[in-house]
DNA sequence: CCAGTTATGAAGCGCACGCTCCAAAACCTC
DNA sequence: GAGGTTTTGGAGCGTGCGCTTCATAACTGG
């Protein structure tokens, strides 16, 4: 037919991904994307149609592939109470950690904030992520709830949506807070999952 | 001594923050500051130094003035869980109901994921913000547990980073989530709270 | 009312933005 | 190979960026 791509799209994708996820898309150059890419602007433009259109889709490869990473950790070995704490440390772990290079936080939250009320394209891939971790969390806290691990008088897809918010929020928090404080937010949630010690009016010790 | 000013400073950081709270840090050029503002370029610069800066002191405003609303539902009346509920409720509310034009979620949040990672200054400013934030709700949380409204298994401390968590992570899932779910995430934060039925292995029905 | 000082508006600085154009290159089919 | 088709690199389009400059306006103290 004719000349075939010089690059692997799925690649150039990856790294976009990358440069999007560090910098926000405002924040990002059509000059960045090239750098990161290895691309030239034609290629760039001949391939995707544009800076939106390239960030919509590295949006979906978040959904596809990183959002892996979450699962993983969700349908580890342990039990419910571990994996739940496994993810929220990794999540704080990594934000932490984050050199200067390195992407922050979550791209789904990032992109919920930045660009998720001004475009309805970025909004829907944002919720179809949500969506996702919220299953995936839901599971889990299922298997908590038939092991008696957490409370049962909470309905399953509820109090899953709680892990949720509490995870997001952690991850915002990650910004600007100390580990050790984040530590404490962690263990604040999942005692809150538990089925905890029946009510007292004071507890006095005898 | 010379010419006086023809503005009023804190108007102007007002109209600052609107436009950054809308458009975020990025996404906001000094022609719309100028145009927000009602100032030249040049009376900007000159009173302000720039957009950075301008950035940090509408931050800043907005530690002590917006943050001020969500502190008035907290020390409002009615029962711990009810202010609480009123706060999130709020959020989402305002959230949800934000026109084109309207400032979007919580500014402190925006400028946590947009700018705190790259900016040491606002990560400063958004930090102490949260620790308001969280100061506020444990008060709320105290009363409850006092009240014996909430248990009082896990200390308010503790308590309250759980509540800010799940409330920041529901105004990230409320920019993408609809009202139904969202309403549905406060019930169920609200439902962790609350002293629970007395553990039992399963809860059958008789 | 004048000298001194600061604020203002307008013009525009150099630069980077998102994006386009096009000749040359690289490939496939025949 | 020749002809046809697509990709590629690079130059550069118009525009808007953050910010500066400067003559002029507006005020104060003496």
């Amino acid at each position: 037919m004719a000349r075939p791509r010089q690059f692997d799209e799925e690649r150039v994708i990856g790294a976009a991904m990358g440069t999007f996820w560090r910098h926000g898309y405002e924040g990002t150059s059509t000059r960045d994307l090239c750098d990161s890419t290895g691309l030239g602007p034609s290629s760039l433009y001949n391939t995707f149609g544009g800076k939106r259109q390239l960030y919509l889709r590295a949006l979906e490869r978040y959904h596809d592939t990183a959002t892996a990473e979450q699962m993983e950790i969700l349908a580890g070995p342990g039990s419910a109470g571990r994996r739940l704490r496994a993810l929220m440390v990794h999540a704080v772990d990594t934000d932490l950690a984050a050199a200067e290079a390195d992407p922050h936080g979550c791209f789904a939250i990032n992109a919920a904030i930045e660009a998720a009320a001004h475009d309805p394209d970025v909004k829907q891939v944002v919720r179809r992520t949500f969506d996702r971790v919220e299953g995936a969390i839901r599971t889990v806290v299922a298997a908590g709830q038939g092991a008696g691990e957490f409370r049962s008088d909470i309905d399953t897809r509820t109090l899953a949506r709680q892990v949720q918010s509490a995870y997001y929020g952690l991850r915002v928090l990650s910004r600007a807070q100390d580990r050790r404080t984040l530590l404490s937010t962690i263990r604040a949630t999942l005692a809150t999952l538990s089925a905890p010690v029946e009510r007292t009016e004071a507890t006095a010790a005898p």
